[in-house]
DNA sequence: GAAAACAAGTTGATAGAGTCAACTAAATAC
DNA sequence: GTATTTAGTTGACTCTATCAACTTGTTTTC
């Protein structure tokens, strides 16, 4: 693959990806009543799937750093969003789960997002949408 | 497409443009000696391909705020990387090109995000990497 | 061809995200 | 049982993102 190619690539998923967050931001004001912001939709979506889970598990999973993770979630938590629970096996952190606000948070955000990622792939097939995602899904 | 994949594709994407931006993150000090940050190279590198270019024009393709491109051009033109020349087909703007100074630098840091690239396509098949190039540029 | 509407760019203000380093405390390795 | 790793927290700082208000130039439209 050529360099060209390469840094074609690289800016076509950033500006998917600022499409993406300019779509949602745009209607954050219906469904983001707790100031969650852009990624912390994206932490409460990641962690709807693999709750309970310590906070080093959605870091990595995420790729994202720990310290902005910790401190996200001292928020989520007293947005009462999240609560921690203790984790058994590792006394060193807790176990982080939604709350019934956090899932209904979550059920908006999902829906929210769905639109605006329906309406980026409007200029794909249905058969290209499964393909773009098992793609990305198998860096 | 449900809420689900499509909840799964924008984390994917998310994903994928953190491991990028971490990656040619972490090379920085080694070729980004103007501090031009990880936006910064985007725009240069943007800029290369259709200078000499108006602001806006950067602006729609990237799908960037205009301030937020105002001030990195200023900052750019201070390090001497860009230079401003005049519009003659519109006189509110003025048309962008790199210096070669700028041409330097995005030859230095195409190498760097190509080989970031590479690194993260490693799991795919060079025609996957090209279908995968397809469906991004068709969206 | 003048008034109104619109577009390009700049600046201010503010909030959010990203990164690094230093630290505590618990777990694992040797 | 000391040494090393690992999970998480906190402080400090920079970069990124967004909006609104403004200036100046362009286009529309009547």
């Amino acid at each position: 693959m050529a360099d060209e190619e390469q840094f074609e690539l690289a800016f076509q998923i950033d500006r998917l990806m600022r499409r993406l967050n300019a779509s949602v931001h745009s209607q954050a004001p219906v469904f983001d009543t707790d100031k969650v912001g852009p990624i912390g939709g994206m932490v409460l979506m990641t962690l709807a799937e693999i709750q309970p889970a310590p906070m080093q598990q959605i870091a990595t999973m995420m790729g994202r750093d720990k310290a902005q993770l910790s401190r996200m979630f001292s928020n989520l938590e007293r947005r009462e969003l999240v609560i921690r629970s203790e984790n058994a096996s590792d006394q060193r952190s807790s176990l982080l789960s939604l709350t019934p606000k956090g899932m209904a948070f979550v059920a908006r955000i999902k829906s929210v997002v769905g639109a605006a990622v329906d309406d980026l792939l409007t200029p794909l097939e249905p058969e290209e949408r499964a393909e773009l995602l098992r793609l990305l899904s198998k860096t």
